[in-house]
DNA sequence: GGAATACTTAAGCATGTGCTTAACAATTCA
DNA sequence: TGAATTGTTAAGCACATGCTTAAGTATTCC
């Protein structure tokens, strides 16, 4: 997943995509990119589950899937509340004279 | 940043560092690679402002920046809310009878 | 049917990435 | 001082990644 959005092209693709589904060409049109690149990106973008392509006929049409894109944000938020959950604590320890509640250290 | 957080290894780090600063051989401990490997990544990291580190004495100390976490989460964060306000609006255009304030294909 | 459209597949290539080992600092401490 | 600890640098290698061109395969439209 976020192998997937570490391509800029890739990440310009969801872009475009956030503004509705689209076509592969229509997706290529904007860059400098042979066709066969875009199709790459979007089987990435399609294997970690932040796009949806469906065939019609002879188009094939790509949609972003939030659900996924919610996901990754997930497990960002999860991280950065764990960190900062410590430094609030390290924090209003340093700030008072109350004893924490636990620790290690300080038997 | 994304690029930083695309590797399951610096993922990992990171996880890791929300607990709290560690030197570079602490965060090597868990895993089965050498020490260069992990510096190397260690490197990513603090290149894309996901870590900050500081050498003391010969301990190099290493702490996850929140700040920049959020970053990426709000990137993500706006693609996200951008493709599902365009949902919202498709669906309560197909619910309802009454015109959408704005749309190009509808003169 | 036959030409145009919209992709798809396959192959190949240049560069990037993740890792290793080996050798080299720099710091601490007995 | 000199040995142990902690990290750094450099070189090299295997494989992944991002791209290309060339040649297919469906679909649609005339």
């Amino acid at each position: 997943m976020f192998q997937a959005l570490a391509d800029p092209t890739r990440r310009a693709i969801l872009i475009r995509l956030c503004e509705g589904p689209a076509s592969v060409s229509e997706l290529a049109r904007p860059f400098a990119m042979s066709l066969p690149g875009i199709v790459q990106h979007l089987q990435v973008l399609e294997g970690s589950g932040l796009v949806r392509t469906e065939k019609i006929g002879r188009v094939r049409s790509c949609s972003i899937v939030p659900a996924t894109v919610r996901l990754a944000e997930g497990w960002l938020s999860a991280r950065r509340t764990a960190a900062e959950r410590r430094l609030d604590r390290l924090e209003s320890f340093l700030d008072s004279d109350d004893p924490p509640t636990t620790t290690r250290s300080t038997s």
